[in-house]
RNA sequence: GGCGAUGUAGCUCAGUCGGUUAGAGCACUGGUUUCAUAAGCCGGGGGUCGCUGGUUCAAGUCCAGCCAUCGCCA
């Protein structure tokens, strides 16, 4: 069975979530479903990244201590996703014993290596900022942010000798093409790789008299780890590394999913870590955009931030996930607005989908007794319907793999349109009123539920809730425990006639909003 | 300033290896149905494919230059 390892980054704890945070969990979520759909050994890791002079301060600003209040927003995180139904198998935080080992771990193999330094250095250092100053920093030789006129002062620090493969990671970017996604996000890597783009060595520690807030160093107990030398490994320390024995079968499926922020880190920094540490690279980094507020458009009672737990009082978690999975072409920026939002719930969901299975079910109950009825033979128009979920099927699984996951829903609604449609063409409710077409009504209504079952199949990654709830009207709880993806939505005689439908309220009611006032 | 990406209908996007009259959804609009959530279905209007030039029998697609937006780097 191959094994398939979603991550998204671990998440700083100096902010709760919001949309950005939650696009790339949902985007997890939705391909850890999948994949799990299809079959493969799947691990879904997500968390928390807690070290680091920002937390240190804020804890200090609250009176707290950074552990502490870093486990409070932690918490927050976790919290959040729990009650979203986000599939995580590993929570973690680099506060966590394991993850400390890891590092720790990491650090000592790559220091015997050779390839972490002490070097001394002098820069201009401000003491409210409590670190070295960049020219962007100042102006007029002052500290931007404090005003004062920093210090010349010299440090010691341990650098990762990263450079020593920049050779080897441009290699193996012209080996993979795909191996960053999309392909501008590769050619973003490739230009840093270029001479003269400034791409150092990684200064990967700071002394304990200045920062005590993180790991220490095992081979110098006056340092700490800083920053991304930390946070990246817990990609391994999830996985169980060092110790536990599948973390290679894990790793060798790792699909890293990012924000474009965070690109450098990701792109360059790691692969480099982890050949100096002879670890093989991860499968792919897949990269996406940014969603923009347009404050103006945003409702007051939304707030600023859209959070995933206000989206679901309002909207429900379904309608939100969807949305976000279907309105931004991975790899792309895009623009959140209610109106898009509200726009595409009552297009696709309510009026499509909703109503779908609202006429399917009600005219079972109505003309079929409330039970999947039997089929007389198929027609072409039922080979045409058959045939539009075999393709809904296939594209979904190429474009799920493809981290596509806009075209993957689009492939989905075509499904939707294309049964009502057939629904349309059939209009059973005319037959059901004419004497000797009890057959013909029978074969419509059954395939209409056998296309629903195709729907709630292919949707259970991206909408959970709604799907398992078109599952279960069908009669078919337990389908997802034991369902294979893409084959099983195609198959076109799984539903036995005479097990009993539910009619049910509407999936997704429409959502009226109030007329814009200018 | 250097490198890169993007630019296709009012909006969001698709368009494969260059190949018929450039597509979809939303929005708008005419018609129609009553099973359904005022939903659905059928039809319609709407495009100088950013601009200019080049290659070609043929360019949204390939090449060059330019413009705009964005990103990375400096």
């Amino acid at each position: 069975m191959s094994s398939y390892t979603i991550t998204t980054p671990i998440y700083y704890v100096n902010a709760e979530p919001h949309i950005g945070h939650t696009y790339t969990t949902v985007v997890a979520d939705a391909l850890a479903r999948y994949h799990r759909l299809a079959g493969e050994k799947t691990f879904f890791l997500t968390g928390t990244d807690e070290h680091g002079d920002k937390i240190a301060e804020a804890a200090r600003a609250q009176g707290s201590d950074p552990k502490a209040f870093a486990s409070q927003v932690s918490g927050i995180f976790r919290s959040t996703w729990e009650t979203l139904d986000i599939s995580f198998d590993r929570f973690i935080r680099t506060t966590d014993p394991d993850h400390m080992r890891a590092v720790q771990h990491i650090l000592r193999l790559v220091h015997e290596k050779g390839d972490i330094e002490f070097r001394e250095y002098q820069g201009l250092y401000c003491i409210g900022c409590e670190r070295f100053l960049t020219e962007r920093d100042m102006q007029d030789g002052l500290c931007r942010d404090h005003e004062r006129a920093p210090e010349q002062r010299t440090e010691s620090n341990y650098f990762f000798r990263m450079s020593r493969y920049f050779d080897a990671l441009g290699e193996q970017l012209e080996r993979e093409p795909d191996w960053i996604r999309p392909s501008r996000y590769r050619n973003e890597v490739l230009a840093m790789l270029r001479e003269g783009s400034g791409l150092e060595d990684l200064c990967i520690s700071r002394p304990k008299s200045r920062l005590d807030w993180g790991i220490e160093l095992p081979f110098d107990r006056d340092y700490v780890c800083y920053v991304w030398f930390d946070a990246l490994i817990n990609y391994l320390a999830g996985l169980g590394y060092p110790d536990a024995p599948d973390w290679k079968e894990r790793w060798s499926g790792v699909e890293h999913l990012v924000a474009k922020d965070i690109l450098k880190p990701h792109g360059v920094f790691w692969p480099c870590m982890l050949m100096a540490a002879d670890i093989p690279l991860y499968r792919h980094l897949n990269v996406h955009g940014y969603w923009n507020l347009d404050d103006r458009k945003i409702s007051k009672s939304l707030g600023n931030m859209v959070s995933p737990l206000a989206m679901r009082e309002r909207y429900g978690f379904d309608a939100f996930r969807y949305f976000l999975l279907r309105d931004m072409s991975f790899g792309l920026d895009s623009s959140f607005t209610e109106d898009a939002l509200v726009t595409r719930i009552n297009a696709d969901l309510a009026n499509n989908l909703g109503n779908l299975v609202s006429r399917t079910l009600n005219m079972t109950a109505r003309f079929a007794d409330g039970v999947v009825p039997e089929p007389g033979p198929m027609t072409e128009l039922e080979r045409e319907a058959q045939g539009a979920a075999v393709e809904a099927a296939s594209l979904v699984d190429q474009r799920m793999r493809a981290m596509e996951l806009h075209r993957a829903v689009e492939a989905v609604t075509r499904l939707v349109d294309s049964a009502n449609k057939y629904l349309d063409r059939r209009a059973p409710w005319k037959a059901a009123k004419e004497e000797g077409r009890e057959e013909e009504v029978r074969t419509t209504l059954y395939t209409c539920c056998q296309t629903l079952r195709a729907i709630g199949l292919l949707l259970a990654p991206i909408i959970p809730e709604a799907a398992a709830e078109i599952l279960r009207r069908l009669g078919q709880d337990g389908l997802l425990a034991t369902a294979r993806l893409p084959a099983d939505a195609a198959t076109w005689d799984a539903l036995a006639p005479g097990t009993p439908t539910i009619k049910g309220n509407p999936l997704f009611p429409r959502i009226e909003l109030p007329e814009a006032v200018e």
